[in-house]
DNA sequence: ATGGTAGACCTTCTA
């Protein structure tokens, strides 16, 4: 079983080369992030018409996710809980059916900059929100994935010019050691060595030539429960994709369950 | 040090 997740940087204006992807990558499930549209306006046909079920968590102008899968989406969840008060749509979890049933958490964690404001402070509440949310699904000791835009530069390898990120919300101490910290509960990185080698990026901005000249960092990321990691036989990150026609600025990445 | 690009949408915000 392929599960994917991919940043669209808006579904709408993208839908051409989304649908070429699913038609070529074949997903068994896929999270996407910065669907950039309400419910209603989400290309739910366009999906279905590939064969897939569609659940959305949309949002007007910013920010929105979705899942799709090909097996039927089973307790489906919108918004990261923890806050009532919060409206941002960055958070949707669903079981997976099959035999053996998994759990696709896909989050678009926040940002966070510029770090002297609120928004460094709701991304690092947001990021003690899915601790909890981790903490909780672990005691249940089923198969679950935690899969999407972590926002999280995890380690200086991981950003080919690190320096550069000295000081921003994405690479910022507090950032990184929460990042630990939901690892460190149990959870299994999917980040084979093969991939892991430094380079391994799924995002270049789009300003400045940073896909020309490799400026790139890793902020996708994939997090599994032990019974999840147990089933990993593969990881891929579709880097080809960021030099389509009309990209996003992150591309998909994939993990293999031996499902 | 700044600005560079992209998307939604209305003028500036977010990234």
């Amino acid at each position: 079983m392929r599960i994917a997740t991919w940043n669209v940087n808006s579904v709408n204006a993208r839908i051409e080369t989304v649908l070429r992807w699913f038609e070529e990558a074949k997903p068994d499930v896929a999270v996407l992030q910065e669907i950039k549209c309400v419910d209603e306006k989400f290309p739910t046909e366009a999906f279905e018409r590939l064969g897939y079920n569609v659940a959305v968590h949309g949002q007007k102008t910013y920010n929105g996710v979705a899942m799709l899968s090909k097996a039927p989406l089973e307790d489906v969840r919108r918004g990261l809980p923890g806050d009532e008060t919060d409206e941002q749509a960055r958070y949707i979890e669903a079981v997976v059916s099959g035999p053996t049933p998994v759990r696709v958490i896909g989050i678009y964690l926040p940002n966070g900059n510029p770090v002297d404001t609120e928004k460094f402070t709701y991304k690092l509440g947001w990021m003690a929100r899915l601790h909890a949310r981790a903490q909780e699904l672990l005691t249940w000791e089923e198969p679950f994935a935690i899969l999407g835009d972590f926002n999280v530069i995890p380690e200086r390898r991981d950003a080919e010019f690190p320096d550069n990120w000295a000081g921003d919300a994405l690479f910022r101490p507090e950032s990184r050691g929460a990042f630990r910290a939901l690892k460190n509960l149990g959870l299994t990185e999917a980040y084979l060595q093969a991939d892991g080698a430094p380079g391994a990026y799924t995002f270049w901005d789009y300003q400045a030539g940073a896909w020309q000249r490799n400026n790139g960092i890793r902020i996708d990321h994939a997090l599994l429960s032990p019974q999840a990691a147990d089933l990993l036989t593969g990881v891929s990150i579709h880097r080809d994709v960021r030099a389509w026609e009309k990209p996003s600025d992150h591309v998909p990445l994939v993990i293999e369950l031996d499902l």
